[in-house]
DNA sequence: GGCAATCGTTGAAAAAATCAACGGATTGTT
DNA sequence: AACAATCCGTTGATTTTTTCAACGATTGCC
């Protein structure tokens, strides 16, 4: 297991680079950190044969209240036809179905089956794994408070703290 | 301008899926935040031909120590042969030169050329006002803190403080 | 000198992103 | 009630990205 290691750069590199201007950009940090994440993630959840993106979809279909393919669109930062995609496989495997929403019925939600659920679990736990890899160089507080600020980010200030 | 909205989900959205617990996945939340940033990137970019890759690669070439195509390979955590890719087309636009390391010949160094450093200098103002619209929602002593945790996590903890 | 490893490069194959268009379903207007 | 406008999922075509295997050139090692 070599490439787990934690820390991204070699030090050799990083040393000569972190004065950088690129190594102060917030966007590029994050993509590369994350980029190395993700590979990771899709690494771990091979056994199960799922993805960073399939798992993500499986995830919110687990949820009691699951969402509509536009709305994994617009979360995914995908495209509402790879979502298509997505999820035409997870139905293939018996994962997940679609379920037309009665009260609008040009919606489709995204329901996990007994099957789906089962799968889901173990993968993750498989998830949590990398994720701790990913974030081994960070304390416990710190992953807190990137977590916080991730959400900040993304889905606004808290309303009610 | 209606695309440069700060928060990235759609209110209704987000309040029903905050509490998922995809919500509180780092990795998930990195990507789709960054995802748009990346996109914002690209088109603030766009009027000077370049992308936020290129950009990377233009930033890292005006710095006083350029990288190899290699090392530009591992911190864009990127194939060494999208690297080449890369460095062709900036070199074809007269804004990088290659230049063999004479203490290793196997070795390119990619330098900017002057007018490669001119457009550094607009790209990297546009790249500025790309990041804080990024980072809109957050407040000056956060977005430092993002950035530091983020340093920390791709170059490991600082050696000098 | 010979051998293994590294660097940049090429080229091909697989996966993903982007975009335009369509039918079914809904909403709003008149 | 009919109409237009809009939204949803879907299909398909097109272009980018990603990923991999291979090759010459160069280096370090023994």
């Amino acid at each position: 297991m070599a490439d787990e290691a934690a820390g991204a750069v070699p030090a050799e590199l990083g040393s000569r680079f972190s004065s950088a201007a690129l190594a102060h950009d917030v966007e590029f940090l994050a993509v590369k950190a994350f980029a190395a994440g993700t590979r990771r993630l899709n690494h771990r959840l091979r056994p199960l044969e799922l993805r960073a993106r399939s798992y993500a979809v499986l995830s919110t279909a687990c949820e009691p209240q699951p969402l509509t393919q536009r709305e994994l669109a617009t979360l995914l930062e995908l495209d509402p036809s790879q979502v298509v995609a997505l999820v035409d496989e997870l139905v293939a495997r018996g994962l997940v179905v679609r379920v037309t929403d009665e009260r609008d019925r040009r919606r489709r939600l995204v329901q996990a089956s007994p099957e789906g659920r089962a799968v889901h679990a173990r993968a993750s736990e498989l998830a949590a794994a990398a994720e701790d890899s990913s974030l081994a160089t960070l304390s416990p507080d710190e992953r807190e408070a990137l977590r916080a600020l991730l959400r900040k980010l993304v889905f606004g200030p808290d309303p009610a703290p």
